[in-house]
DNA sequence: AGCACGCCGACT
DNA sequence: GTCGGCGTGCTC
């Protein structure tokens, strides 16, 4: 008997093995879908293995095989490089095997029950010699298509409506289906000659021209340096030598000028890939990688799951991004991934930032990664920066929402005609309704974080799950019905600046303005064609706009961010306020920045203002060094979670009995997170020099979590990124 | 993840 | 006396 063992669609630890079918009658080879019984149900598996076995072995199984209900694919859906690359997520992340070939895949071709079907589209041709009379435009349609040999069903009709319907009712020409493809665009391309290369960027190329084999490089350089020509020099070297190229950035909506420079330079050989495709388009970018007819692919995070297949460049820009990491299972992080395909496919792998993550920079500076620069600037200058102390400027009585440092440049700006972009980090209007009387704050039902109200919806939203609920008209603990709005969101900010300036046109940009899907574009084309004088928005405007006529970038709340608990919030804040500030003055225009903020001499702010990365990389690298957290250890979070607090704290103090005998490694907590969804949370953190030995230990945790079947969940995330 | 099986409350 | 609540356990 033949027999087949799958890995079923649900992505759940305890499923995660194989179950065996009986496959007689079938030829498949790992990495095809099946359909098969399981419980009641017919769901889609994977195979991982064929084999074959005697009539004396069958008997011996504890159960009887279910046979398979047939067979979804013909080819396998993915080669020996990625079924590996699977593999060793599964180990590396601790997740669900199958949840890992499932993040690889075009929603259209995973091993889930919920993909659609691949859309075909009616073709003609010719399928009879031509033995009959036909009229004359009969004559005409058949011999036109007889020179294309087959045509688009739609096309055809367009153009031999009549004579080509009469042409199939006589059988000479017949209609079949075909996999519907994407269409190429063929964009005129501009010559590379047309762009005369800086030192700066010349040396760099060099630099990478001359390492033969794989090799992790981290360019560091500036914004406004011209990393992207760089790219684009690297990229069509390597597609003249036949090899195909993958350009990693944070978000495509962000990035609208990224995407144009590359069509426009490779034209037709482009792929673009992102979460904004519908599944049908996906699956048209993913094949014509597969098919070869693109050698070089623009995407976001899981366009690193391509089907390449000689691959000679992986760039990662803006590589610090957060987003590049996945934050649910398989929690990977985009820049493992694109070393381990780079490792495979002996191919080069640059790294690009202003502002460089410390693992990454740190990396560098051990030799590890090689280090490459850009310092300077094309146009040559450094936006100024200014930074006022807040409580210093509202103990003179100015507005605690804006100075008067910022509301003076922002009027000159308008009087020049030139734009500003107004950066608070905060939606919504005002995040937090306080009682006056007895001090009470309006909570999440479901979540322990404050509601924030939303002055334009007239209600209190929850940030963390999306709850929203009208302001109570009393107080629910002392009766009085007295709230005070406290705090500043940017819906608040809008009604002050508009206030301030009531001629100037302001455009709003935050998670409520661009929830519709062209939203980000739409509002930074409207930005970017002159349709407004302010552009305000949380952080998602920090990131690689490029708008020459922006002369002034306020931040209005520089270290917010400053004040979480999350070791990261310092490289958080300098990321943000460098990256913010790149958006001045990016054209022939002098650009300012003020930063406004209440402990302007943290090291962050002060670093950021002077734009010296490498002195604020030294100073935080200091602080990581004496907490002992990454790049100096690495950490490994275990998230208990249930709506039952004592599922929970059994699960941990399990956990923590396993994990007190362990060696080389440091637990901080158990810690009680805040509630989220009505689920309580608990954290441990592992926290050591051996990655390896970190994740054998939370392996054993998990083993035996699933082992006792604990009843709380269990989140395992390796280099968390947010922690409080 | 689903779903069937199984043991205790308010109903025709 | 039954219909149905969702707690527990299994799926090749």
């Amino acid at each position: 008997m033949k027999l087949a063992y799958v890995f079923v669609e649900h992505p759940i630890h305890h499923l995660d093995h194989t179950f065996t079918y009986c496959a007689d009658g079938y030829t498949l080879t790992r990495g095809m879908r099946v359909q098969v019984p399981f419980g009641s149900k017919t769901i889609v598996g994977f195979v991982e293995k064929v084999e074959d076995i005697s009539d004396e072995e069958v008997r011996r199984f504890p159960y009887t095989l279910k046979p398979i209900i047939s067979q979804i694919d013909q080819f396998p859906l993915l080669n020996e490089e990625l079924y590996e690359l699977g593999n060793w997520m599964a180990q590396r992340y601790i997740a669900p095997k199958i949840s890992c070939f499932q993040c690889m895949l075009p929603s259209k071709l995973k091993p889930s029950s919920t993909h659609g079907s691949i859309r075909m589209e009616a073709w003609v041709r010719i399928c009879k010699q031509n033995d009959t009379k036909l009229t004359a435009k009969q004559q005409s349609a058949y011999e036109d298509l007889q020179k294309e040999k087959e045509m688009l069903r739609s096309v055809f009709y367009e153009k031999w409506k009549i004579p080509g319907k009469k042409l199939i009712a006589l059988g000479l020409v017949e209609v079949f289906e075909k996999e519907k493809k994407a269409i190429l665009e063929n964009i005129e391309k501009n010559k590379e000659e047309e762009f005369i290369l800086q030192e700066d960027q010349k040396k760099v190329i060099a630099q990478v021209e001359q390492e033969k084999h794989h090799r992790v490089f981290l360019l560091h350089g500036v914004t406004g340096s011209g990393k992207t020509e760089v790219f684009l020099r690297l990229a069509s070297k390597e597609i003249e030598k036949g090899k195909q190229v993958l350009l990693l950035v944070p978000e495509i909506s962000l990035t609208p000028q990224m995407v144009k420079r590359v069509k426009q330079r490779f034209g037709a050989h482009v792929a673009i890939y992102h979460s904004g495709l519908n599944a049908q388009e996906k699956y048209e970018q993913y094949q014509l990688v597969k098919e070869h007819k693109v050698q070089i692919v623009v995407g976001t995070r899981s366009a690193v799951f391509m089907p390449f297949d000689r691959l000679g460049l992986i760039v990662m820009d803006e590589e610090h991004d957060t987003s590049y990491k996945q934050d649910s299972t398989p929690r990977y992080h985009c820049r493992d991934i694109a070393i381990y395909r780079g490792k495979y496919h002996d191919a080069k792998v640059l790294l690009a930032s202003a502002t460089p993550s410390l693992e990454s920079y740190a990396r560098a500076h051990k030799g590890v990664y090689a280090l490459l620069q850009m310092p300077h600037r094309i146009n040559g200058n450094f936006p100024s920066v200014r930074i006022v102390e807040m409580r210093k400027s509202v103990a003179k009585g100015e507005s605690y929402l804006l100075s008067d440092a910022l509301l003076d440049a922002i009027y000159d700006r308008l009087q020049k005609k030139e734009q500003v972009i107004l950066l608070l980090n905060r939606r919504g209007y005002t995040p937090i309704l306080r009682c006056i009387s007895c001090g009470y704050v309006q909570m999440c039902p479901h979540c322990d974080v404050a509601m924030s109200y939303h002055k334009e919806e007239k209600v209190l939203k929850c940030h963390t799950c999306g709850y929203s609920m009208n302001v109570p008209t009393h107080c629910p603990n002392c009766h009085e019905a007295s709230w005070r709005y406290l705090g500043l969101g940017t819906q608040k900010l809008e009604e002050f600046v508009q206030i301030k300036f009531p001629d100037a046109r302001i455009l709003r940009m935050d998670a409520d303005t661009t929830t519709r899907k062209h939203a980000h574009e739409n509002l930074l084309k409207s930005f970017d064609e002159g349709h407004a004088d302010i552009l305000l928005g949380t952080q998602m405007i920090a990131k690689g706009l490029d708008i020459e006529k922006v002369t002034l970038v306020g931040i209005v709340n520089g270290d917010a961010l400053l004040n979480r608990s999350d070791y990261r919030s310092a490289e958080m804040t300098y990321d943000l306020l460098e990256q913010a500030s790149g958006r001045s003055g990016r054209g022939e225009y002098k650009g300012e920045v003020i930063i406004q903020a209440y402990d302007p001499n943290h090291y962050a702010i002060q670093c950021a203002a002077h734009h010296d990365y490498l002195s604020f990389f030294q100073q935080e690298m200091q602080y990581r060094h004496l907490t002992g957290y990454p790049p100096y250890r690495y950490l490994v979070s275990m998230v208990f979670s249930s709506k039952n607090n004592q599922d929970v704290q059994q699960s941990v103090e399990a956990a923590m009995r396993i994990l007190s005998k362990k060696e080389n490694c440091k637990i901080l907590g158990p810690a009680q997170l805040h509630k989220i969804r009505d689920e309580e949370r608990c954290r441990i953190l592992l926290k050591g020099k051996d990655e390896q030995l970190l994740i054998h230990y939370v392996k054993d945790v998990y083993d035996k979590h699933l082992q006792t079947k604990q009843k709380a969940r269990l989140d395992i995330d390796l280099s968390p990124y947010m922690l409080d």
